[in-house]
DNA sequence: TTTTTATTGTTAGTAAATTAACATTAAATT
DNA sequence: AATTTAATGTTAATTTACTAACAATAAAAA
């Protein structure tokens, strides 16, 4: 693992990953800079300068090795160990969401999900689906340090705490409740609405050349 | 709407109407820039930078009243006439996304979903749920400039092509695929994946002090 | 063999985002 | 009435992110 990189940077070396897996291999095993920039439409120095980071070497003329360099991101950005995840809340949102990541097969194994409702536990994917009255219990067992969190507005401050306090690291907040951590406690917000506003914001700002506004 | 907004400055906006919205009125009409910045984890030299962009000012003892904040937010980044917006592809994901931003009330209209498989028009939500092959006459009659775009992997080149031939201006991207588009279309990627390899990132870098690696 | 070409690795420069600093102000306190 | 206090509005400084530029290199072309 590479220490301190910039956070975009660690955004971006994911991207990398997950665009070269799905690369088609057929006929050259390298890629250029320019190429794999194109493909994020980003700047061709910018994917350059981020591998600098990492340490990895292209060569001049074929361009970056395709699997030397997904390993070499899973060596930058992955954890030594396999980090455990869980899905706190399978409401709609909560479900989708984790059979999304299930179909991703990412390094991040999910070894846990939890329901708001009484039913008892049941499957769901993979693992063990727990009434959120065994949360406390579960995460501390199974060492989870990280969550996904997609329950209800109502339950979101109330179920944060509790996930804190059962020894969690990092959050990955898709509610749109801004939740109070404790520093040492990373949370990730995905704020949809703020998203989609930003981009209706852009949208429109090409679209109307003047409102002529005082 | 006030142009040239800096673009984490819009986003920041969004969060701080929202967060308002929900604001207890019982005390106080009011809100320090402090308070509003604690509520986002944010510096509170921030917040008050930001509204000045905007122009709002409040008053340096009881600070900015939270009413006049939350329209002077709504004069800045929102649009004049009511935008409109299209949901492509309603599975889980879909559905769900559809529904949370229904729920949330925001000043943009969902006008139209739309479902890959064969199914006649249906009713979604309070809008009609059409069959994809119609989308480029639905989102042309219906002037809809905004997609949010939640299709399986495997549509989601083909039908982001589509949905800019069809006019579309902006497109929210819940797919984990980079779209190739115009330099007049906005795209907003929504990556969880790379979201939560970020988070689990900086979460093993507190995490495990040193691992020694050269 | 020499020249051209294209690409990496890296530094330097630019732009954007964030944070600190502080003058200004008016309420509250002495 | 004078002082303290705490907040805003704004500028300046800092940090982070991004992009341009170019030397170094080796293949391909002349």
């Amino acid at each position: 693992m590479v220490k301190d990189l910039p956070a975009n940077t660690v955004e971006r070396l994911s991207l990398y990953r997950r665009v070269l897996i799905n690369f088609p291999l057929d006929e050259t095993p390298h890629i250029h800079s320019h190429r794999l920039a194109h493909l994020l439409k980003i700047n061709p120095a910018h994917v350059r300068r981020d591998l600098m980071l990492i340490g990895f070497t292209g060569d001049i003329h074929k361009g970056y090795n395709i699997k030397k360099l997904i390993d070499k991101v899973g060596e930058a950005i992955d954890c030594r160990y396999i980090q455990k995840v869980a899905f706190v809340g399978i409401g709609d949102m909560g479900r989708a969401v984790a059979e999304y990541f299930n179909n991703m097969k990412t390094k991040l194994k999910v070894a846990a999900t939890f329901r708001i409702n009484d039913e008892p536990a049941t499957q769901f994917m993979d693992v063990k689906c727990y009434n959120i009255s065994r949360m406390n219990e579960i995460l501390r067992k199974e060492k989870i340090e990280i969550a996904v969190l997609a329950v209800p507005q109502s339950f979101a401050k109330d179920i944060s705490k509790a996930i804190v306090h059962a020894g969690v690291k990092g959050i990955l907040n898709f509610t749109s409740v801004h939740l109070t951590v404790p520093k040492k406690v990373h949370v990730e917000n995905y704020d949809m609405i703020a998203k989609l506003e930003k981009l209706a914001y852009f949208t429109n700002k090409d679209t109307c050349p003047s409102e002529g506004e005082e």
